[in-house]
DNA sequence: CTTTCGATGACGATGATTGTCAAAGTCATC
DNA sequence: GATGACTTTGACAATCATCGTCATCGAAAG
């Protein structure tokens, strides 16, 4: 298999800028949106393809608003965080809880699970929103 | 307000029943596929309705797969809780996490954020499905 | 039994996401 | 700078879960 060259291209580059300039969780279509706005027309297929390829890639990441849309958003840290989300504004910290960690692997392990993985976010009310 | 008069039909019946004899999450879809599968024959946008009904009582529990689509499980235990899911057959196991409740009250706290909530899920191949 | 009104379900509508494929762009090479 | 091979793009159609509609059905009360 051929080591995916990766092209650089003005779409591609035009998504991980704004992504690296929103501070929060943004679905495919808001991304659309603001690209638009900014006057960087990008298709709302590309803008898809380019955030799942940096989903897989492990340079955003990703999780589910309770309508089940997807929302990205790159992160500082590359290792593994959770997040505390803003539900008004999707703005969004960052956080690492290394207690939380082992206590799921623990309990993982004592059902016999293997291969384990978890999902963990907090959302709530941030200061500016609470106004 | 009237106070929900809440009438017992087949379908309603039908639906808690088959969710309190499966152990694992299923999706709309599934349920709505095992109840036909039974002979018992319940209209899809009825399923539909009566898990969502029964998630906003609280008397099921709902999540979502990798891909969005919202899956539901009756629980034993009524207070606050997460999951062990096989990522394979769905089987669950309710865990409980005190101690992450307090670390994730404590984390919004410093952060300023209000009206807190969480979700914590932990994924994994259970024994059987490790085959 | 009859009336009343919520419950049902076939069907269409919605909205996010994905597949398609011709046209345009990128990169290495000449 | 021009050329060719191969990738990326994007308009559009297709999927798929989920929700809205509304005529019809059935549970519960009188």
């Amino acid at each position: 298999m051929s080591p995916a060259p990766a092209r650089s291209t003005r779409q591609r580059a035009a998504v991980a800028d704004l992504l690296s300039r929103v501070d929060g969780f943004r679905s495919a279509q808001e991304l659309h949106e603001l690209l638009r706005s900014e006057g960087a027309s990008v298709g709302l297929t590309t803008v898809y393809r380019h955030v799942q390829a940096l989903a897989e890639a492990g340079q955003v990441d990703v999780l589910r608003h309770e309508d089940g849309e997807a929302v990205y958003r790159a992160c500082g840290t590359g290792g593994h965080h959770h997040h505390l989300v803003c539900r008004d504004c999707g703005r969004s910290v960052e956080v690492e809880g290394p207690a939380v960690e082992a206590w799921t692997d623990d309990v993982a392990a004592q059902h016999g699970f293997t291969d384990v993985q978890h999902t963990l976010e907090i959302f709530g009310t941030c200061r500016d929103c609470a106004a």
